[in-house]
RNA sequence: GGGCGGUUAGCUCAGUUGGUUAGAGCACCUGCCUUACACGCAGGGGGUCGCAAGUUCGAGUCUUGCACCGCCCACCA
């Protein structure tokens, strides 16, 4: 065949996505059997999030294993997924279309909006919305699947799915069902964080710290029956309404006198009762500590314990809402004073009523007690929001964790993690686990709690009497289906039924990525023949939640560990070592990297970074990565060129007679050996450098120039033969080993000339990832040294050129070599391959002290020619 | 405050179980059109391996302490 000229990328990758597509390679064969396959658990993107270079990078990663496992012959089930539920989607939408999801807005039908509108959000129905949330995922998908395609991700795309689609929501929903029948899954009314931005309650996994400027301000309360006052140091003023309690340190003698009386708040004139409890520090604040209804987890802890009273004032939207000093539960000494001051209050923000209640309190007088001290304090925050999270007590489902965490840290440690220290973080999280997982969201574009509830006679929901779907009716949403027995006519009607109207967690179904792939429901000769998964590749910020519900779920559901290894990518940084996001605007778009260097070249840049190792993003890598492209090109051509006119079904391990040639196969024997070491520890990066030093020094620099002459003699003499035939081996390895890497580039050169060899296979994908065992025919160089004997004299006679300003043809008259006995034994068989290669007219050999240098070379240039 | 990781050439990074003179690429300098490649080749300069102590015949590598950077967790009166 008649070889290309130039390395033109763009050509060579669109042709090979093509015929990769109809060549089919990357299907899983679902007729092996376990032991011969390998199942990875593939991460689905959230597509709503804007693609970015991050995406590139950790999605080669597992690309790079994969590969490297289907050339050793596995069976690959590796699948891809799409996670669109949840808040990005639904946040994306809302920005997209300037809409606002309302439950009481009726659906219509014939809604058409376009994008970009200004003014306010549009309120639209939760049916609406759902509409839009599926139109935009659906587009953001085929932008995955364009970029996923383009980089030459080996997946199987008939294992598909969307977290939202109607075989995730069964999934979803049946694991719901089943941890609810094991009594692991429970519904309470208790305080949740909850973000009042979003409206929903979160869970742990989700929660983040900020560091934000606060202020102790140091309120003065009353003691019942008495003149004097204690002071409190509050960065919550504006809960002050919401109070219940206040606490001191048993010991504390400032205060010992108080316990069993009452305090009486400043503006709400509610008496309280002063406490004595070990968890009061006495160091913070003034020692004494006042307990709302709720400003921290403290307090709903002393909520519990003390069996204190409710008086919620902050609402679901983060407003003060309306209550009444002097009603029931609301005790006031001066209710009048105390509903006229909430009054003002009511409706505000609790950042406004903060700033509200502090002026109010500087104007009457008597309450403040000394002048404020800034501080700057840690709250928690969702990780997706930017406003405090509050505490709301609420109807939600959480799921067992807190009695399992020695069984989750069990099971961690049977999973391998790579890299090892990954595991800690891991272990770290489960320990310092604090909650339940709170499964439930107040929000709509999600998987529903497969759950209805009864209602009485009068109209009243009995959450204690749960209606639930058969398997076979899954998918299900309560708020458009109706239980068996009922119809739609009796839904929130009294003695009907209502349906849950919540949504679960992201993470419940995120966290069953693995059931969702081997079709756990559907199919459980599938689901056993591919759980628990060989790997899950993902980065190391979501150990905490994906990685954790994902054992979580393997654990309660099955009682197994999802998958054997775990495989940390790390993050690519900005060049100031900043983590790469769109908020700080520094993302880089991945299309234009590809157009540029080629995915090959992208791949290879994603493929130097180490695993769990962030890496600062230098375009420079990409760079290095084409030029190894065009180097491998190159290379490749001249090889595959050379070997015309010579049949190569002749050029076996047989035909390599030549010393020199033994010797460099005796350099790539340690090379395969540690290549195959390092990816079976999953360390792709390892292996490549490997791989690159090889083929760009030993086999590029020396190998190639020192066979080269041999190759050019007439007629199919032994010398020529054993290079011909060394060459060709040598390369068709080195093709193999760089394959997982540069897929595109290492199939286009397999194309040219081995995809017909006994053994291999058309794509190089599916050709055997090269062993020692195809070298074992050829016998080892007699002398161990040549090799690096050789090398030695190559790269003095090359010095001595450089030194002169010569050209490397430059001819040398005479070259004598001063080695030890045993190096020049070793040399004397790639001494005419040196000559040839460096132009040398004579070498000569002096025997030399064996404790000096390996070799050492003087060398007399020839006159130049006149 | 607790934990994990890191600190090696101007930059980005390797450095196997402790073992000659610590490496690569880029950048820089000097040459070279050499029957694959000038998108290349050859050569060169450049590092007290964060600091300090210790173990050892020998430490970039092991131990301890410290400093700085990053991340995770805790701290919310």
């Amino acid at each position: 065949m008649t070889l290309p000229d130039k390395y033109d990328v763009q050509q060579i990758e669109s042709r090979w996505q093509k015929r990769w597509a109809e060549m089919g390679i990357y299907a899983w064969d679902p007729t092996r059997g376990r032991e011969e396959t390998f199942a990875v658990d593939t991460p689905p993107p959230t597509v709503s999030g804007s693609l970015h270079v991050g995406h590139m990078f950790s999605y080669s990663h597992q690309d790079f294993i994969v590969r490297h496992q289907r050339m050793c012959g596995k069976n690959i089930f590796f699948p891809i997924g799409w996670d669109d539920n949840g808040l990005p989607t639904e946040r994306r939408v809302q920005n997209l279309y300037n809409v606002k999801c309302d439950a009481h807005v009726h659906s219509d039908p014939n809604l058409k909006l376009e994008r970009g509108r200004k003014g306010d959000p549009l309120p639209i129905s939760r049916s609406n919305f759902i509409e839009l949330c599926k139109l935009v995922t659906v587009e953001d998908e085929e932008a995955f699947r364009h970029l996923w395609t383009r980089l030459g991700l080996s997946y199987d795309w008939d294992q598909e799915y969307a977290t939202i689609d109607d075989h995730c929501r069964r999934t979803s929903q049946y694991s719901f069902l089943d941890l609810l029948e094991k009594n692991e899954i429970y519904q309470a009314e208790r305080p949740v964080m909850w973000d009042v931005d979003f409206q929903t309650a979160i869970a742990q996994a989700e929660v983040t710290d900020k560091e934000v400027a606060s202020a102790f301000n140091y309120l003065r309360f009353g003691v019942e029956g008495s003149d004097e006052y204690i002071v409190i140091a509050t960065t919550r003023p504006e809960l002050l309404g919401a109070c219940v309690a206040v606490l001191a340190h048993p010991d504390d003698d400032r205060y010992k006198a108080l316990f069993g009386k009452r305090a009486v708040t400043p503006f709400f004139k509610a008496p309280v009762p002063i406490m004595a409890d070990e968890k009061a520090d006495p160091e913070k604040g003034t020692g004494i500590v006042m307990v709302c209804t709720f400003g921290d987890q403290t307090d709903v802890e002393w909520w519990n314990q003390y069996k204190l009273p409710l008086r919620q004032i902050v609402g679901r939207d983060g407003r003060l809402m309306p209550v009444t000093f002097g009603a029931p539960g609301w005790e006031s000494l001066d209710p009048e004073a105390a509903n006229a001051v909430y009054g003002q209050m009511q409706g505000m923000s609790t950042q406004k009523a903060k700033k509200h209640i502090v002026q109010l309190a500087e104007e009457l007088g008597g309450i403040i007690d000394r002048p404020k001290k800034d501080i700057t304090h840690a709250v928690k925050l969702f990780e997706k929001g930017d406003r405090p999270l509050e505490l709301i007590p609420a109807r939600q489902w959480f799921c067992k964790i807190m009695d399992k965490k020695e069984a989750l840290v069990a099971q961690g440690n049977k999973i391998q993690w790579h890299p090892e220290h990954m595991r800690v973080r891991y272990e770290h999280w489960v320990e310092g686990l604090n909650q339940d997982w709170c499964m439930s969201r107040q929000r709509f574009f999600g998987v529903p709690i497969p759950v209805w509830y009864r209602i009485d006679e009068s109209g009243r929901v009995l959450y204690e009497e749960r209606l639930l779907p058969k398997v076979e009716q899954l998918p299900i949403d309560p708020l458009d289906d109706a239980p068996e027995g009922y119809t739609e006519m009796q839904r929130d009607q009294p003695g009907g039924f209502t349906g849950d109207p919540d949504v679960l967690d992201t993470w419940a179904t995120s966290s069953l990525t693995p059931q969702i792939a081997t079709r756990w429901v559907e199919d459980p000769e599938r689901h056993k023949k591919l759980f628990p998964m060989d790997i899950r590749p993902q980065s190391h910020e979501i150990i905490r939640t994906w990685a954790f519900y994902t054992i979580v779920k393997a654990y309660l559901d099955e009682g197994e560990i999802p998958w054997r290894n775990v495989v940390i990518s790390g993050w690519i940084l900005d060049p100031d070592r900043k983590k790469m996001s769109k908020s700080q605007g520094n993302v880089v778009t991945p299309e234009p990297l590809i157009d540029q260097f080629g995915a090959d070249g992208v791949r290879y840049w994603a493929a130097r970074a180490r695993l769990g190792v962030d890496t600062a993003y230098d375009e420079l890598v990409f760079k290095v990565g084409k030029r190894l492209c065009t180097k491998l090109f190159n290379a490749s051509k001249f090889v595959i060129g050379r070997l015309e006119g010579v049949d190569p079904a002749t050029l076996t391990v047989d035909k390599v007679t030549h010393e020199t040639d033994r010797a460099v196969v005796a350099q790539l024997r340690p090379l395969l050996e540690r290549a195959k070491e390092a990816f079976e520890g999953f360390d792709y990066a390892q292996a490549l450098q490997l791989t690159e030093e090889f083929f760009w020094g030993t086999f590029c620099d020396n190998y190639l120039e020192l066979a080269k002459n041999r190759t050019y003699e007439e007629g199919l003499t032994e010398g020529r033969l054993s290079a011909c035939a060394t060459l060709r081996l040598l390369h068709r390895a080195m093709v193999r080993l760089l394959a997982p890497y540069l897929p595109y580039l290492t199939e286009e050169v397999w194309s040219w000339a081995y995809s017909e060899d006994a053994g291999m296979r058309e794509s190089v994908h599916c050709s055997p990832w090269p062993t020692v065992s195809e070298f074992d025919a050829i016998p080892a160089p007699v002398s161990e040294g040549t090799y690096d004997a050789a090398v030695a004299v190559i790269e003095a006679v090359r010095k001595a050129k450089a030194e002169k300003n010569l050209s490397m043809k430059a001819p040398v008259k005479l070259a004598t070599v001063t080695a030890a006995a045993g190096t020049l034994g070793a040399l004397t068989a790639a001494c005419d391959d040196i000559r040839q290669m460096l132009n040398i007219e004579t070498i000569a050999t002096v025997e030399g002290d064996p404790g000096a240098a390996l070799v050492s070379v003087e060398t007399e240039m020839a006159p130049a020619e006149a």
